[in-house]
DNA sequence: ATAACACTTGAACAATCGTTCAAGTGTGGC
DNA sequence: GCCACACTTGAACGATTGTTCAAGTGTTAT
């Protein structure tokens, strides 16, 4: 049921990267991990200050810590974050600078609704 | 906990949009409306073809009619996709533009792990 | 050694999401 | 009208996520 190219209706693909199905997995697998308003203020907030310690975070944020941390493991994990100890705090920060093209993205794309 | 601004550890924000609580739910929103690899592979084939049948993408992608149907109404709903009936077919097309440049994102992101 | 602070962990439960299936609507051909 | 095709819908149910709480680790100060 595919349209004849005519002139008309000729459509220029506009991405420069093709995805097989295992990337796909990967991208939602990233998309997910984000995807979660306590999450994206983390990154924000991190993109802000460099580097903030998880109590700041938590008040800056308005999240108990214990679900702060959960949170903060899931992005350490697929290493969108990173952490460093300075006595008794732990002092998150971006690791992946590839988050940041995202964050501009989604947010232009969230300014629109 | 916050660290003292001194010249070496001085930081650069990137991100020139700042997003309110609120926007940071309706980006969540967004990003978790694409965050599937189903959902993913559908935006892909739609910047690819410019437009398809429910058939086409269906077979394309190796999903069942009525699994895909319940995908495309998801992004459908958030205006992301749009839809146009020709006789029998339901032909989808993206709506929303920004959507691809965050696939573009989200590509270079993926492609590292 | 004890206590206080900063943070993490794991178990439990609630909430949301993904998938399937059976039944439904809309369209065109005979 | 009837049938086949293309697609949607809604209910059911399993799978995954989000949140809370109580207990744990590591660090510093006394």
């Amino acid at each position: 049921m595919e349209q004849t190219i005519t002139p008309e209706n000729a459509h220029q693909p506009q991405l420069t990267r093709w995805l097989d199905p295992l990337m796909l997995e990967r991208a939602a697998v990233i998309l997910k991990a984000v995807a979660h308003p306590a999450r994206l203020g983390v990154v924000q907030l991190l993109d802000q200050h460099g580097e903030l310690a998880v109590c700041d975070i938590s008040e800056k944020l308005g999240i108990e810590p214990s679900l702060l941390s959960h949170h903060l493991s899931n992005l350490k994990l697929l290493r969108l974050l990173r952490t460093r100890r300075e006595g008794k705090n732990i002092f998150y920060a971006i690791e992946e600078d590839h988050l940041l093209g995202l964050m501009e993205c989604i947010g232009n794309c969230a300014c629109k609704f």
